[in-house]
DNA sequence: TACTAAAAGTCATCAGATGATTTGATGACT
DNA sequence: AGTCATCAAATCATCTGATGACTTTTAGTA
């Protein structure tokens, strides 16, 4: 468990009233006591209150109407789930990635349409090397080819989690292991496009997972220094 | 343009901070200006500034150091992607989440410790049947098996996306669809645990695909009615 | 050089005061 | 009675000033 560390009043406070609104003491839609109320409940001053309604308020628990009082939303973080994923490591967070990469190719081979091997074959030429533009750029146009891959299986909701994984660890990797990842292979991406045209959902998992094994045992490999 | 909603003053400045930081103005791990100084570029007093700071702390993009300064932990709100997510169709999620389920189980088979094989038969034996303590009752003790086979597979960031569906799904379910779900096979449970536990990836997986395959199916067709 | 102590910088918190908005009560008018 | 305008109370929104706590940098000393 993560140890209760330095934590500033108004987070303290703020977790005072998530435990009392989860504990059901304020039904939802009912409104909570004054900011008056809430100094003596929570023994600390009105600027701290403030804070913590607030931080609680941006994460669509509570909502404050002026002149009126400030009122139950939601008794449950809808949001507190993903953060819990970001806070999984990397190596995790890439794994899970990996296997929607995987999967997302499968069901790519049995659903896409003639669009989508059009705009698949695009992205592919547009991808070019590291050398066209910079390794920013070319890290962009990989993602956009990957991304249409996952955009080709018509599942939206593993697009929009594919969406999330890909912000997260770009998050990290850009700012601890910046360029120390293997180069994705050209070779291989294109290996996919083909098997994905195929219609052969097994050849295309197949492919994908032949090119994520060894960016995966590489990542190993830097985490574990 | 927007309505001209009235928006109160510390909601526009964490608006405005969250553009300068989509925008890159200052880079993740980096320090954005000093209280004093967000005073002046926003305009407000310091209590707002501060109260807009902790909007964006509660929402992972900023972390506030004391003594230190206020640094950027994010660039995009990792919240938004959650909310798209949720929005996304049923049918994707169920798809998306039976995905999830298929590749623990076969990472699950690679991977499992002794204690998860224990953990997974007892939770076998405790499910029953939807006779023993009611539907919901028996919902729940589905669930916890399906769960212990993705814990097995010793992925957290995999764990905690499933509940993440599973959450998703159920709220959605339990107001319309409740009952109309065909339901889960006790046998095929059964042979879930025995491919985790033989080890084999490929049988593991296809042990699940093989039981998700109808429930998917049975869905398609309660949500084309 | 290495270590220590002071100083500066920054966030954390408090207290008091005033403004803006909503809500409910009061009372006049139809 | 019913409707409407007005007013007062309650509540959140915001500003200002001050003090404390913590971190980082700098200066001084051995």
């Amino acid at each position: 468990m993560k140890q209760p560390v330095r934590t500033n009043l108004a987070d303290s406070a703020a977790n005072s009233l998530r435990s009392e609104i989860a504990a059901g003491r304020w039904a939802v839609g009912e409104r909570v006591p004054n900011e008056a109320t809430l100094v003596d409940m929570l023994g600390v001053s009105r600027g701290t209150v403030r804070e913590a309604v607030r931080a609680l308020v941006s994460q669509g628990l509570l909502e404050t109407r002026q002149g009126s009082g400030t009122y139950v939303l939601a008794t449950a973080d809808p949001a507190a789930a993903l953060d819990r994923v970001r806070q999984t490591c990397l190596r995790d967070q890439w794994e899970a990635r990996a296997l929607l990469d995987v999967e997302a190719a499968r069901l790519a081979a049995l659903r896409h349409t003639p669009a989508d091997i059009v705009t698949l074959r695009r992205l592919l030429a547009e991808r070019g090397t590291v050398a066209d533009g910079g390794r920013e750029a070319f890290i962009r146009r990989d993602l956009a080819f990957h991304r249409a891959v996952v955009k080709a299986s018509g599942n939206q909701a593993m697009v929009e989690i594919y969406d999330f994984f890909t912000a997260a660890i770009t998050d990290v990797i850009g700012s601890t292991l910046r360029g120390e990842l293997p180069e994705p292979n050209g070779q291989a991406h294109a290996e996919i496009v083909e098997a994905v045209a195929s219609g052969d959902p097994d050849r295309a998992a197949a492919s994908v997972r032949a090119f994520m094994a060894p960016v995966l045992l590489q990542l190993d490999r830097l985490l574990s220094r």
